[in-house]
DNA sequence: TGTTCATTTTGTTATTTTCGAAAATGATGT
DNA sequence: ACATCATTTTCGAAAATAACAAAATGAACA
């Protein structure tokens, strides 16, 4: 019994923990981050997204376009509004969105190509 | 009564519609790509990724690091392990995980960069 | 073999997400 | 003002997530 049992006691690398810790972005910083992700993760918001690359599309055409009713269409377009990504004109009733910056796309792309890799374990 | 009810019976640009659908990734595709950002979307696997990018840590440290119980910080771990993100290594009784691919930290940084731009609407 | 202990898996529960239906909003045109 | 209709908001139910506690796994060593 010389050796203290570890993990649930203390570190077993205390400096490692502290440097990665130093270079983690603030807890503020890491919940922005992971709320944009998370305003990405969804099948329904991504095909919007990549659908709005070309044209401005208005909203009944975004639902027929991913094929979920109007409100719940709405609710991820204003999501994606929120996050940034998207942006709207209305022109008469109409609401017509489109894509805001071409960097969310690029994103996209990334994500997608990081994808290739993956499958193994 | 001449212009029928658009938005619940048929297109307002069914060519616009059909091109966009066009351009969309297959449904499979969308699921991938959306579980992939739905790994990545929370911010204590974040926090793990990023505080893997220079050294291995090990499961009970990791948990140190996001300040979880150590089930709940081996789960998350392997949820970036079956994404590709992370790998381990077993000694002994310790698993020692670390990055993977370095391309899941750019894709954080990519977000956080683009979080910039937002903040208006 | 049997003990120890880091890690993983398995319930279980609380919270969050996602959807459609119904109600509310806001613009157009009578 | 009133009716129409595209869009948004609200609400409630079903499904998915995330956490801890407890049990199971598996490597090291006596």
């Amino acid at each position: 019994m010389e050796a203290d049992p570890v993990c649930e006691v203390a570190y077993v690398d205390e400096v490692a923990v502290a440097a990665s810790r130093q270079a983690l972005p603030e807890r503020n910083e890491l919940l922005n981050i992971s709320d944009a992700l998370k305003a990405l993760a969804n099948p329904n918001r991504l095909a919007l997204l990549l659908g709005l690359r070309e044209r401005e599309i208005c909203v009944c055409d975004c639902s027929q376009l991913i094929g979920l009713s109007i409100p719940a269409t709405s609710q991820h377009l204003k999501q994606l509004r929120q996050l940034g990504a998207i942006t709207y004109r209305q022109s008469g009733k109409m609401a017509y969105y489109r894509i805001a910056d071409a960097s969310w796309v690029e994103l996209c792309d990334l994500v997608q190509s990081g994808l290739q890799k993956v499958g193994d374990q």
